[in-house]
RNA sequence: GGUCGGCUAGCUCAGUUGGUUAGAGCGCUCGGUUCACAUCCGAGAGGUCAGGGGUUCAAGUCCCUUGCCGACCACCA
């Protein structure tokens, strides 16, 4: 470890802002992060989300980022070797809008620019945002291996993606073919399925008249496209339809154009519908397409890639070449003036856009390159039915396998300007090859055709859906198809924090490559994260301006309560509304936790303090007995809740125990042991005691809080190495054996008479009396009033209530507490409280009356757990013992 | 249309396999110059657990049903 270690002063106050960029940077320089496939430990690996590279940490990149940073620190302090490797994905149509976007704001587009320079347009925005958000992680305090930082249009990934192609296509499974796709007109691309979004539309539904080319009869159609009607190559109605069975294998006649159109039965056909006849437009609608595929039908193209009519001598020589939209408007007016509109009728539907650009998709049949499913969905179906590959929460299992049945082949070609390159050349040498253009795929770059040797080849124009380059993330980066160290050691990987958006898109596809290349799962957990709502539960995003930037979060209150905040609500499970005020809390959790170790560290200042574990029980007084024994408690269910990934509930139980236990009640009770001489034996107990504690909260919330946690780890004796450091056994606090289940139900009963007393000595007018003042007496058997009766408990009752004991204190109010009743009045004699006593019997009585009802029934008592019988039974008792004294000093009083 | 999730204190949310008096943070009220901390300390008020029905000795928790909110999938022209 070369780094200088961080000073930080102990100053009243803990300043996040000060101090968490000076810690990032000496870990990172003491290369704590970076991963070492050679080192003989269990390992434990994590590959980071790929952001997109002209991304900016968002609130769900803190919270995913945080969960994995977690595990992370975690996994090291138990002794890991952690590799967490992060990385950038070009995200090539969704980057390619954000600079064209750019470039419209100068009135230029990509066009003018030419690919050439429009390509070094893009260079340069990968160089100046990719490591903007290098920089965001590290002010979360990500352990993020920077040096393994991966880019997916690196050389080394480009050619993982082109060997992943060329596999795949050499085996069949990719395809290239005419089908019906998603096509953007904007992006003048094809997008896949899950790239469509959809919105609803308020349009007009057109019922067009279609005459019988046989004379008899019409059918009537209903469209919201009439455009479409030009590329009709059928009417389709439902066989059991009795209206038009007779009209079944007959043919109609095409307005405007004159084609004559088949008429099939298609059970697709809603009946109910419209007409209950459907035109079928196999070439711009993907249910026509497949009702088309069933019945043979011609596929005509009427709109082109620019949305344009196409110039075919079928189509009416005005429409020809028009936008579509005005088309559609003509042919409304030309149908209506022909008569073969009958109505229309406004109609709300849903519309197809580009979730990148927005544009509304234009189905069409074009060639694209497809994958084909089935042979790699089946293993990746059959890794999660088995339960390799687990998803936390467990209900997105079923979301996973639903979607997984009903797989259709993957449209995995765009017609970008940029992205991975689809790795197939043509040899249009025909005499050679049968006269046909020869076809192959390559990882290398070929110079000449394998076949002919021709040198004239002529690449694929297309490039990969940036999802395919995506699918192979947790293995390429780390070398693949190369057989590396890093994939030998660390992969699989453990877990994958990742947005439920995206479980298809990215999740599943990783899965299914991962099995067929690597012939293994890719993780062993998939965690999905909530999502953040905005406080009216409003999804957070750009255009409604409602997002909350983390950064902005992280200089208000630094970076460990966001970080905290994060892993409190990010795997609940549930979908949360931001709230400042949690992270607000936090940062003053942080504060509490300075001043605490400031105490404590002050009070060991100048003391030889004592290793933990050779303090024997019976030299601890009980607080601090009680102390070690919550604190095993701590550890055991911090623990648990973070191996059972449920952070929050692990950072909510240490808030709780370090505050109300450690801080609230211990540190209270301990005090007056921290100021007697450095040598007294109680002062070192004390310091010892307190050193420990503040030394295991340090270490139990470090995966949370790692910045306030290493500065206080700096100043204990013995952390003279960051927690992050590599060592040989592990850090991560053990239970020590010290839990005391009685002592801690003895402790609860002391604090509760604290609490009465407190309460109890409000009302009275203790200014004028000088002091409120108590007597207790044992009145009933009870074993924690051992304990209280002890010279140790009163003068702990005495001082924590601010009280004084005396035998003779005037009763104002009587309280019973287990079965000590203590009389608190004050030193001037003051009125008794009859009410509140009044109000203390009656609820006593009323809790008999219902325990005794209970105890009453038959069925109770004999079908109850036995335990949960006996537990009634006591409280009754009890709760009678407590009523006797009640009444005693109500007619006393 | 299908699937899934939610509805618990003024707000944001916990509540493990059904079992004492349903919890936390924030907010609120009252009281505190306690020598670690006012980014604090102490005490308190506040909930017919969305409505209805059922199972059970016992339901916030299990089942049915209604309502409202949300997500995802599908895409009826």
């Amino acid at each position: 470890m070369s780094s200088e270690q961080v000073k930080v002063p102990m100053d009243k106050a803990w300043r996040p802002q000060d101090v968490e960029p000076e810690l990032y940077r000496s870990w990172e320089e003491a290369g704590l992060f970076v991963a070492h496939a050679d080192r003989p430990r269990p390992k434990f690996s994590i590959v980071l989300p790929p952001p997109n590279v002209t991304g900016e940490l968002h609130l769900g990149h803190a919270v995913s980022g945080t969960i994995q940073d977690v595990y992370c620190r975690y996994r090291r302090m138990l002794g890991f070797e952690v590799l967490w490797l992060p990385g950038t994905d070009h995200a090539a149509i969704g980057t390619q809008n954000v600079i064209e976007r750019e470039l419209a704001k100068e009135g230029r587009t990509k066009e003018e620019l030419g690919r050439a320079a429009f390509q070094k347009l893009v260079d340069e925005w990968y160089r100046t945002y990719g490591n903007r958000i290098v920089e965001q992680y590290k002010r979360l305090g990500a352990t993020l291996d920077w040096t393994r930082l991966r880019f997916t249009m690196d050389p080394a990934y480009i050619r993982s993606v082109r060997e992943a192609f060329v596999r795949l296509y050499n085996d069949g499974l990719i395809y290239r073919g005419p089908r019906i796709v998603n096509w953007c007109p904007h992006c003048r691309s094809s997008i896949s399925d899950l790239e469509v979004d959809w919105r609803e539309h308020e349009d007009t539904l057109y019922y067009i008249r279609y005459d019988m080319a046989d004379g008899d009869g019409a059918l009537v159609v209903a469209t919201v496209r009439p455009e479409t009607m030009l590329a009709d190559s059928g009417v389709a109605v439902n066989p059991n339809d009795a209206r038009y069975r007779s009209f079944i294998g007959r043919r109609a006649f095409l307005p405007l154009v004159g084609r004559e159109l088949p008429v099939v039965g298609d059970e697709y056909v809603k009946s109910d519908f419209g007409t209950g006849a459907l035109k079928v437009t196999p070439g711009h609608d993907p249910n026509d397409y497949e009702i088309g595929q069933r019945h043979g039908l011609a596929i005509y193209t009427a709109i082109d890639k620019d949305r344009n009519i196409v110039n075919e001598p079928w189509v009416p020589d005005e429409l020809r070449t028009r936008d579509a939209l005005t088309a559609r408007a003509r042919i409304v007016e030309m149908l209506r003036d022909r008569d073969h509109l009958v109505k229309t009728e406004p109609y709300t539907h849903e519309v197809g856009h580009c979730d990148r650009c927005g544009e509304i998709i234009e189905p069409l049949v074009d060639e694209q390159w497809w994958c084909h499913m089935p042979p790699l969905r089946d293993p990746a179906v059959e890794v999660v039915t088995e339960g390799k590959t687990r998803f936390v929460p467990e209900r997105y299992t079923k979301v996973y396998l639903d979607w997984m049945a009903n797989l259709r082949d993957w449209n995995i070609s765009r017609q970008l300007w940029l992205g991975h390159a689809v790795p197939v050349y043509y040899c249009d040498n025909k005499a050679d090859h049968g006269g046909q253009t020869y076809t192959f795929a390559s990882v290398e770059e070929p110079k000449a055709c394998p076949q002919c040797g021709n040198q004239k080849l002529r690449p694929d124009p297309d490039v990969l859906d940036t999802w395919f380059s995506s699918a192979l993330w947790p293995y390429a980066t780390m070398g693949w198809p190369d057989e590396t160290d890093d994939l030998r050691t660390f992969f699989p990987t453990d877990v994958l924090s990742t947005a439920r958006e995206i479980i298809f898109l990215w999740v599943a596809r990783m899965l299914m490559t991962s099995l067929r290349f690597m012939d293994d799962i890719p993780f062993r957990t998939v965690l999905i994260h909530a999502v953040i709502q905005d406080p009216q539960g409003q999804r957070m995003s750009k255009s409604k301006g409602n997002g909350v930037d983390p950064l902005e979060m992280i200089d208000l209150y630094g970076a460990d309560a966001v970080r905290a905040y994060g892993a409190e609500v990010g795997m609940r499970g549930q979908d949360v509304r931001f709230d400042e005020s949690k992270i607000e809390a936090y940062q003053r959790f942080a504060n509490k936790l300075w001043n605490m170790a400031r105490l404590v560290l002050g009070s060991a200042e100048g003391v030889a303090t004592r290793p933990i574990e050779e303090i024997q029980a019976s030299e601890l007084d009980p607080a601090e007995r009680w102390a070690l024994s919550r604190l095993d408690a701590a550890i055991e269910r911090a623990t648990s809740d973070i191996e059972s990934f449920r952070p929050g509930d692990a950072i909510s139980g240490l808030r709780y125990f370090a505050w109300d236990e450690t801080a609230d009640w211990y540190l209270e009770a301990v005090k007056p042991s921290f100021r007697l001489q450095p040598t007294d034996p109680a002062r070192v107990r004390a310091a010892s005691v307190g050193m420990h504690l503040i030394r295991q909260l340090a270490l139990l919330l470090h995966p949370f809080m790692p910045f306030l946690t290493e500065a206080l780890w700096l100043k204990l004796p013995g952390g003279d190495q960051p927690i992050q450091a590599p060592r040989e056994e592990t850090i991560w606090p053990v239970p020590a054996g010290r839990r005391d289940e009685a002592l801690e139900a003895h402790m609860g009963v002391l604090f509760e008479v604290v609490t009465r007393i407190r309460d109890a000595a409000k009302g009275l007018d203790a200014a004028a009396a000088d002091t409120v003042m108590i007597s207790a007496k044992r009145v009933a058997a009870d074993p924690s009033a051992e304990l209280l009766d002890s010279d140790y408990g009163r003068e702990l009752v005495a001082r924590l209530a601010r009280v004084e004991f005396s035998d003779a204190a005037p009763a104002a109010r009587t309280l019973v507490v287990g079965g000590l009743e203590i009389l608190v009045g004050a030193r001037a004699a003051a009125p008794s409280d009859h009410a509140a006593l009044e109000r203390e019997v009656n609820a006593t009585r009323a809790k008999i009356d219902t325990l005794e009802q209970r105890l009453a029934k038959e069925e109770f008592v004999s079908k109850a757990k036995p335990e949960v019988v006996q537990r009634v039974r006591d409280d009754l008792s009890a709760a009678r013992e407590r009523l006797a004294i009640l009444e005693d000093a109500f007619s006393r009083a």
